[in-house]
DNA sequence: ACTTGACCCTCACGCGGCGTGAGGGCGCAC
DNA sequence: GTGCGCCCTCACGCCGCGTGAGGGTCAAGT
């Protein structure tokens, strides 16, 4: 036999176990109007019929295809065009929502790539971008050294939303600051004269565009541009001395800032 | 200059709209204590400082990547660690939900399939199904003529959810119970017979495959068995004038269910 | 007749992230 | 002073129920 009029109504609990609903669901169902029981016993308990069982089997097919309560009411009870309708403004619905899931997914993919790795860029694009002396592996230890630091977070946040093209803007900015700074020193500008002032802020907000640099966080930085042997090498190999006058121009600025630079502080 | 210090804070309309968020959003997040200003003016008025907005566009940066409020604090707040793991767990819950939409939106396209062509079936499993004297415009015809009743949209919410076989299966019981209609009428049964009766009722539970079908409108089925040359067709292909026995058939169940057979309407 | 335990009932709040008023103050220009 | 555009603080609404609280009902067992 098939399912025509087996005689029993059930109740809530057991329709919604043949459903594969909870019962609040067919409660809320009831009060919203939606699907309500044919019968309700003098106790107050409800009663669903063979008929209220397949309004509610229909109910549950459509709610499965994600489609909105009152979006069901209309096609259990309106006409089979309207229901028509309904489905396809849902798969219209779906295709976007999926669409926005798509981009949405590879940007998280391209913070964590950021995050794990420091760049979001392929070997041979960092390359380009970077030049010919660049090691693919410095991000990486960068990674170790700073990973679990905010600043790195906040330079993750950044570089993920930077392409190759990007980079290489930056990389010029950062390679004329050196030159200027080199061209600086060579004229023997004093560290706290009006000009290496004026470079240290450049140098501030070149460097920003990394992660926000406080002035303490400057000074610092210079500490280590003097103190850590791969900085020194960048800098002196610009030209040599130029990081122990680069701290010592930095240290000069803080100090015209009211900041004592012994003490400062990465922060 | 990048955006270090510009010396005026902003309102909360001048700080939403450098943002792309909505004033609403700020008084939210104030709410909540994701981000509150760091200035209120006597006035009760908000004021937002450089440091502020800093923040307030990373929250922006992560709700674009769907993150949630609560993940977002943990981000902002917590270690780049934790902040990585988060966008790790964003990473997989966006996979589940986009696999979970995408099989969704293939329901919902089956069930349009399903209304449209009454079938989801290819004219090749279609063949196989039905046999080699099935015409594929059939259901496309039925369409037309019965495509904005009831009947037609339970019949294609079934039709959606089934495949090749399934189809194969209701073929058997269709041409099974042909068979047996056949043989008992080539037994002289009377229609009101013990034996025609259980016929017709079997006919009724095969026919409800399709969809729901009442007593009075299996009558009305029975009518156009007669009435329509496709219909007469098929039964009299099966056995010369089995059609019009069905009918006298169905028509002798329905008055012995005390049904009269000549008022009934299809409902 | 009473108890037990599984079921059933009706409120009513909570969730997430704001949208959308209502009702009223602040600040600047005419 | 008055008009306009900004700002403020409530507070309800959304969507589809989950999750109690507090209490009745029913069939079986003692």
């Amino acid at each position: 036999m098939v399912s025509m009029s087996d005689g029993s109504d059930l109740s809530v609990g057991q329709a919604a176990r043949r459903l594969g609903v909870t019962v609040r669901t067919l409660h809320h169902w009831d009060e919203i109007e939606l699907a309500k029981p044919s019968v309700r016993e003098d106790s107050g308990y409800r009663r669903y019929s063979g008929a209220d069982m397949e309004r509610l089997q229909r109910i549950v097919v459509y709610r499965e295809l994600g489609i909105g309560l009152e979006d069901i009411r209309i096609i259990v009870d309106g006409s089979a065009l309207e229901a028509a309708d309904v489905l396809r403004t849902q798969r219209a619905r779906l295709g976007e929502r999926i669409e926005e899931l798509r981009r949405r997914g590879e940007d998280v993919e391209r913070m964590i790539d950021a995050y794990e790795n420091g760049l979001t860029l392929t070997v041979r694009e960092q390359v380009e971008a970077f030049g010919p002396e660049w090691d693919p592996r410095w991000p990486l230890q960068a990674r170790e050294r700073y990973g679990d630091t905010g600043q790195w977070q906040q330079y993750a946040e950044r570089a993920a939303k930077r392409d190759a093209a990007d980079w290489t803007r930056i990389v010029q900015t950062v390679s004329a600051l050196d030159a200027e700074l080199a061209v600086a020193m060579d004229a023997d500008a004093e560290p706290g004269s009006e000009r290496a002032n004026a470079l240290v802020d450049r140098h501030r907000e070149v460097f920003s565009q990394y992660f926000p640099l406080t002035r303490s966080m400057q000074v610092c930085l210079g500490r280590m541009y003097e103190a850590d042997p791969a900085f020194t090498a960048h800098y002196d190999g610009v030209r040599p001395g130029l990081a122990a006058w680069l701290r010592r121009a930095i240290d000069a600025r803080a100090r015209s800032e009211g900041l004592d630079p012994d003490t400062a502080r990465w922060e």
